[in-house]
DNA sequence: TATGAATGAGTCTTCATTCAT
DNA sequence: GATGAATGAAGACTCATTCAT
């Protein structure tokens, strides 16, 4: 006789049961996470809400830490991977709209991801975490800017931008668009509108100094 | 006649002992801030950290929130003023050494002003308390774009600059900032050095933009 | 020079400031004392309802439960007084009329009182102290169902009333008052009627009884 | 599979041991309430005379005003369940006879319950939540004197009483008794003897009066 | 392995009382 | 004597974690 299988699992398919509530949890948690703030979130809510017992969060993480930063990191990992699989290629449509593409989702990234880090900026540990996991995979904005310097490379190789340090290019683009995160986030209205429009004139004034 | 003093006030000089009071603990309050999350932080903590009893502080804040925002408030006010009272004024030097003086400065403040900011993002109710607090005082980011915005348009006038939209000219430097601010927080060594050198070739990049 | 006098004693007469200050106290809390449960009031509350620092209460009494205690005394007294003023005289009236004046009375001093010594029946300290009180000054609700039995003895040698023993007459009629104050207190409504009313054909099938 | 028992329940019959844990609480409670004043009943004082953790008390009730509030109505309920129980039969012994047993069953009654009621007559949430409970069980003191009125119209029935307004004769027993219980309180004496030989002559004043 | 009740340290807050002025 | 700020011992309640079943 197997040991008994959580009830709230029932229906995920694959091979491992435990696995499946191992994902349960950090589902459910990742979804507590949208909700409110972070230190509100109680391991009894949890599961509460994945229909589980209070006990076996236990069973496949150190500790509510764990789990939180589990949820975490899965929430970016799935932005940022998005993200990533939208990037616009060398030599196709224009540069500037290319640009406006890439500015555009990165600030659909960063208005999400930003709550989920900012939550972590004063909690080192869960910091460190999260970071560690971020940067194995590449998905840092570190990755990021670098994946933007790559494609500028590109295009001057194919002729379509002068020849000049692209550097900046990836920086003040980098910068507006998280400013405009940032805008968002602290703005005076609850929830404001995406500042996207703002975008094509950055754009345009940033190669317009690079072309030069 | 008077009540007595709270035996932690004795070296505080000043006519009215129950402000120093108030301000032992908010300074109290300031320096436990700096030491980790700002959920980490009882009430008690502070009482024995500004050695005086655990009731004190409900003589003078109406709760604990109050004075954690009062803290943070009197943090984020500092760096504000001290930014506020370096800005360049139009016409002196050059203009590009005018705005690297000003990026400098809100490289500065951004730095510090982060960790305050962020431990809040996941803390509506502090959150907007504190955000209150930073708009009455003119202190807030968006203030410092518009003085930005101001001095631009005062060495347009004066014939420093080429007349042009001088929006994303602001826009750019504070997200460049920023985005070096947050790059510091992030970067996965513990402590880097404050990228300043960079802040010179991105002024550049952007002035050249306008100037075209 | 005379030690300060109190600010809020300023307009009371009376030769002596302190037992001005002393009374203050007592009849702010008897006002408290109206207001709401007797557990909710602090002595800062009194304090501040007697225009009067928090700590003079100690210069005056033992502590805040003397305070306390006094103005319980105060109120019940006053009531009680007010009660045996308005008795009837025997040989006026008709005695059934009397008798239902005596039992309004009784009536409007037991709705009042109820809550004064209910307050403390489990308070055993506060309620010896208050009975001691109570008895020294033959305001009891024995004293009154005595003075009661006083009455209707009068009434017999008057020839107002048959010659049988009155006791009952008075205890019946007590508690006949009694119950209805009670039920009073305990009905669902929040405020209803004084069941008045009801005293008199309750009067009459008492003195009934006994004229058989 | 179940989760474990607490320490304290080991004892306890029955198979439901979540239900033993709960009376637990409301015995313990119901035992300190005997010993002093309710508002200085802790619910650390509970969880140690249970010999249970602090915390427990929540998981069965909503706070802990709930717990008191059970602990009191139980208290209240058998005290009342005795009472009914032993009501006289209309057409049995002498009508006298029996009143004087109401009345007895009665005394008994008050003189134990009056310190339960009367000691939340000046906390009015407790107060009326206790009341609630003791009405929806029809339980209260309405219900005995309503009780009483049924075994009187009864006795008419059967000629073994005058056909006169009954109501009177519920009253002034209900009165009387609850007097007596008073005073039972209310007496100098720490601990004096029950009045019930004061009862016979009473009732017989009672029915004299319907009598006539 | 899953359950979920029990645990108990720790939280914020109140308030009677003290005492320097 | 009067003031009123400081004191600090409680209090009710929460919740991450354990563990008998």
């Amino acid at each position: 006789m197997s040991p008994r299988r959580a009830k709230a699992v029932g229906g995920r398919v694959g091979d491992d049961p435990a696995a499946a509530l191992r994902e349960l949890l950090i589902d459910t948690t990742e979804g507590l996470l949208a909700r409110g703030p972070i230190t509100a979130i109680t391991t009894r809510d949890i599961a509460r809400a994945a229909n589980v017992s209070d006990g076996v969060l236990y069973n496949y993480f150190e500790d509510k830490t764990a789990l939180i930063v589990a949820a975490l990191v899965h929430r970016y990992r799935r932005l940022a991977r998005r993200f990533f699989a939208a990037l616009p290629q060398a030599g196709s449509e224009t540069v500037e709209d290319n640009l406006v593409a890439f500015a555009d989702g990165l600030l659909d990234l960063l208005v999400e991801a930003l709550p989920i880090v900012a939550g972590l900026l004063n909690e080192p540990a869960l910091f460190h975490r999260l970071f560690e996991e971020i940067h194995r995979d590449e998905l840092s904005p570190q990755s990021m800017q670098a994946r933007l310097g790559e494609y500028l490379l590109e295009e001057q190789r194919l002729g379509r931008l002068p020849v000049a340090d692209v550097t900046p290019v990836a920086t003040l683009l980098m910068g507006a668009v998280t400013v405009m995160a940032l805008s968002h986030h602290f703005a005076p209205l609850p929830n404001p509108s995406l500042p996207a429009p703002q975008l094509r004139p950055t754009v345009v004034t940033i190669l317009r100094g690079l072309a030069q």
